[in-house]
DNA sequence: CGGCCCGTTGAAGCTAATCAATGGCCGTGG
DNA sequence: CCACGGCCATTGATTAGCTTCAACGGGCCG
């Protein structure tokens, strides 16, 4: 999976800067107030208004839809560097979480749809912006529709140790709940297929959140 | 699900028009040669260098990726009005083939880029076109990972019966297989979804792709 | 120390996949 | 015209994979 909304507002002040992975030229220098969010607060939520953009400066943020009878999909989890929030309504359709504590750049959607009109480049980056999140749903709509458990376990383990420039050592953030509703599974095959994995030596579970990453060869095939 | 990428580039003479649903002002006024495609003809595939946008004037284009293994997952399906092909990156990301035979109006990318820069007005619609994309699918992962097969059945019928200005009779342009590949079901299930629904008479099935909408309420409920 | 949250593990159940056979439709060729 | 073959859809029987239900355990905090 690509960098997603990578790069798009830069804060005043910033040192988790850009991750490698984010082409150049795509960042759009706009600024905006630092706001702080504690675990498991709500950024926004579905039928809001939607009008502010935001850029993860640190922590982690989910982004989910909720079914009538409760079911939950993750659509997204945005890392440091990733932007979210932009809407083609006026509306958000789903509600936004700080999964852990986190500070966000905060900007007026006015400010983006003002300085489109100054900045014709702008214009492109936000577009790239989008194509890239699509890039990334449609990476998710493949996964769900025609991967195993054990498939999807791999591909989210490799995505996200590729997103948080992590080597062997992997500290996950979120819970396995988080990560079932995100692969459209329940957390108890996500914790069996984490175990099988160990047992078959492709990761070793130190803690339940760090996880080292034995056998990345195996681990990609596995992404086929 | 919204409208897609209705309605952003317009053919010199096309009856068909506009559905419906489209948002006004989203139409980009530009023109191109008009190319016909025969029943399951590659219009781009895998790896290609995307240098061209296509606008369906007539028939049904389907959009795919295929796992290493063969299995196949259709993205998205595109009606008359629909737009497709524009990526992010230099090569296409999937494959399309005309479902039916098509009439597309082919538009060489440069021809967008360069339209940007004069007219401020054709990078928003641009984005607008990304976003209700990415809208698109995401709600095909709501689907995908949360979703029993009655209930995406039920949405696949609905949301292509509103797409096609349906009214009770709809005609399936797809085989159970391309429903299927959309769906992450099996043909097996699919048809034995729609057996189902007609034996609870939600609808029913004069040929296997002439399906009358019986009870169109008890099929919104399964939609959620 | 006790309670709670989270994760793991086990057993049973269910949904959808797989394997297999049949039937209808249509185009082709005798 | 009818017979044949191929393709697609349906249906049945069985299996596999994941979910559901349930119990347990470990870490953390009051």
């Amino acid at each position: 999976m690509p960098a997603s909304l990578a790069t798009a507002l830069t804060p005043a002040a910033w040192p988790q800067a850009t991750p490698a992975t984010t082409p150049a030229g795509d960042d759009l220098d706009l600024t905006g107030p630092l706001v702080t969010y504690s675990r498991d607060e709500e950024i926004y939520g579905e039928g809001e208004r939607a009008d502010s953009v935001y850029k993860v400066v640190r922590g982690v943020v989910r982004a989910f839809r909720i079914l009538a009878d409760g079911r939950r999909q993750i659509s997204e989890f945005y890392l440091p560097g990733d932007c979210f929030g932009l809407e083609a309504g006026l509306e958000h359709r789903g509600s936004a979480e700080a999964l852990t504590d986190a500070q966000l750049v905060v900007v007026r959607r006015s400010v983006l749809t003002d300085g489109v009109a100054e900045k014709p480049d702008l214009a492109r980056r936000l577009w790239r912006l989008a194509v890239r999140d699509l890039q990334r749903s449609q990476d998710h709509v493949l996964m769900l529709g025609r991967r195993s458990a054990a498939e999807r376990v791999a591909s989210f383990l490799m995505d996200l140790a590729r997103r948080m420039n992590a080597g062997a050592a992997l500290e996950l953030p979120m819970s396995r709940l988080d990560i079932a509703d995100f692969l459209g599974l329940t957390i108890e095959t996500v914790s069996r297929t984490l175990t099988q994995f160990q047992e078959s030596g492709l990761i070793q579970l130190s803690a339940c959140r760090s996880i080292r990453l034995s056998d990345r060869e195996a681990l990609m095939g596995l992404c086929e």
